[in-house]
DNA sequence: TACCTACATAATCATATGGTAATATACCGA
DNA sequence: TCGGTATATTACCATATGATTATGTAGGTA
């Protein structure tokens, strides 16, 4: 039942997943961890410009990521729920274990008899 | 320390979190979710052509998701962990949540008796 | 060797996406 | 009402992405 299936089609859960994989909307997310902000502080935060980072916002809340409240002239903006931070977790725990996967590679290649030919270099 | 953070840019979370988010692909390790497959059998269950494939097996396979093995004339891919499984979860259930949520929505606004000047309707 | 199958890669094109500057809009205080 | 602040939207551009066709290449077989 996990992926998407019949009912679920493959493009929506793409859509969903293609709001969460740029690195700009990632930095916006995780300053939200911090709790509510409105749009100049996330600017401020980010460095972003201010017509960009609204338009990162309004997929993010598009996609469910996101929820916004209005507070005289400031529009606040905060995680919808864990999911972002849970999906980001997993990717980081991968990229982790892959990076350390790599080093254990490497390790077994520095330390074997040097070939008699020395192999490859590419 | 879950989403990216000093040690781990956004920039690798993102594309990571962008081989992912592409229908075509997904259909693709939906597919792996019964088992290795081949590239053909791959071709035949998606419809996708088999450029199309290869080149999205060669994404998966660059960002972790996937593993192949070669097998005489066949190169046989496999899930390399749950992570996509798990992540897809995730956007399912979030999905199916949202959707929960629009329906609870309607109700509660077609219940309502019906406003003194019907409200807006865009 | 010649040929076939399975897969990968390159070249190309149309479209999608992200960034920015300019502009519009909403809200508010003087 | 005027002006300033906060945010959203539009128009535009450069680049990224996905699909397709054609071609390359490795592996197997007659």
């Amino acid at each position: 039942m996990t992926f998407a299936s019949e009912s679920m089609p493959f493009e929506l859960v793409a859509r969903r997943l293609k709001a969460l994989a740029d690195a700009s909307r990632l930095s916006v997310l995780r300053r939200l961890c911090a709790g509510e902000k409105c749009v100049t502080e996330l600017v401020d935060e980010t460095g972003l410009g201010q017509a960009n980072v609204s338009k990162h916002l309004r997929i993010l809340l598009g996609e469910g990521f996101v929820l916004a409240r209005r507070d005289r002239r400031n529009v606040f903006y905060r995680l919808s729920n864990g999911m972002s931070e849970e999906i980001c977790a997993i990717i980081c725990r991968s990229i982790r274990e892959n990076a350390a996967d790599e080093k254990r590679e490497l390790a077994r290649f520095l330390n074997r008899k040097p070939a008699r030919k020395a192999g490859r270099e590419t």
